[in-house]
DNA sequence: TGTACATCAGTGAACGCGCGTTCACTGATGTAC
DNA sequence: TGTACATCAGTGAACGCGCGTTCACTGATGTAC
């Protein structure tokens, strides 16, 4: 009935962009970013392999696109998680860190496409907004964390995101992978992060001693 | 004049295996482990695309390979950079972090074979001893950290290994990788790696006042 | 020291395969009048 | 409401290419006697 749908209709496909991306998505998630080609991509949208070039100019332009849309999906996930910091910050700031390892666990395949596709960050312009639109939030609540510190001695908020952002990502990229590639671990990925997230704001400063006991 | 330089010396090749192991790195740092071929390896190393059938099952069996060696020379740094401990636990404990993340930057083709080729970290006996190996260097010298710490609330030393595996392993994927895949950073990763590191510290109670003063 | 023989590490030709890319084309859709 | 035409999104055939893999082979090396 929808005149989009999911099958053909016709010669035109009358959604094929759209279906091109499911179709890379799909074949990330099973074979990884790199075995997946543009042949691939149209033999799964069921169309002939020279119609992909009418929508992105290669396989990195459409590999790009994903990784954008990756970006857009995280930077909304970790806004709705941070909440503007209610009802206080250093506990949304906690939760920023597990909705950013529970992106990467819910959508592998995204998730290696914005950060194991090799696409340089600003591969074009669309992407590294994307990026820095996710970054934004991140930074955004670093600020607000560091703002809970005496003026002296408070540390840079760029640089608190970037420690947050790598811890997650380190744990993410070794524990966290959807592939054969993840490595075993004594815990869940989601305690070890915690515990990380927790020691480092103690280090911060900013020790809840009863931990998580409201303002 | 060595009889297993460099060149060949007739039919024979005299060195393949290492040929192959040298080629593949050179080629990985060149073009990223998935764009490197077994065909590619026998070229580089100037031998028919059959010849390294002799000495490697396949192409993954090669990547392995190399993989194991990073491993082995991974440990080998990490624990001449801890010293076991010396002269003091918390300064040879980020004289660790540094090694860890210097080694990911002189050796990016080592370090992406390691971490990026998709090898399951089991692909094979040798290569699973050899990351255990160099695991077991960074987590004695966490059980050397934690040992500083009152008894009660002491963290698992395996748990703050893993914390700094895996913030020292984001910042070297996201900051310091050798392709065009780097994200750019308003400091060193040093630094970045640094000051996290010494904001864990203080969280776990390790906080040396005046930084580095001495037992 | 020499010779016969086994073993080994390479060759090179061949194969099937799938990919990326181009091309003239054609069927469907949208629009001007 | 109908018709002519432009535009668009797909087709399918073709191409050159490089990869992985196998095979019978051959030249070099090592060893038994």
């Amino acid at each position: 009935m929808s005149w989009h749908g999911h099958g053909r209709r016709g010669y035109h496909h009358g959604n094929l962009r759209e279906a091109l991306i499911r179709a890379a998505l799909e074949l990330i998630g099973q074979k990884g970013p790199a075995g997946f080609t543009f042949a691939d991509a149209a033999r799964a949208a069921g169309v002939s392999s020279a119609a992909p070039y009418r929508h992105f100019r290669d396989r990195d332009a459409l590999m790009a696109d994903v990784a954008r849309r990756g970006f857009d999906r995280l930077a909304d996930d970790l806004a709705i998680a941070w909440d503007e910091g209610r009802p206080e910050p250093v506990g949304a700031f906690e939760r920023l860190g597990r909705a950013y390892l529970s992106f990467a666990r819910r959508e592998p395949a995204l998730y290696a496409a914005m950060f194991e596709a090799g696409l340089p960050p600003d591969a074009d312009q669309e992407l590294r907004q994307a990026g820095e639109r996710a970054f934004e939030v991140l930074r955004g609540a670093a600020e607000s964390i560091a703002a809970l510190l005496p003026k002296q001695g408070r540390p840079p908020a760029s640089m608190v995101a970037l420690h947050i952002w790598s811890l997650s990502h380190g744990i993410a990229s070794l524990f966290a992978r959807g592939d054969a590639a993840r490595r075993k671990l004594p815990m869940s990925p989601e305690e070890l992060l915690e515990a990380g997230v927790l020691v480092y704001l103690q280090g911060l400063g900013l020790g809840d001693g009863k931990r998580r006991g409201g303002p």
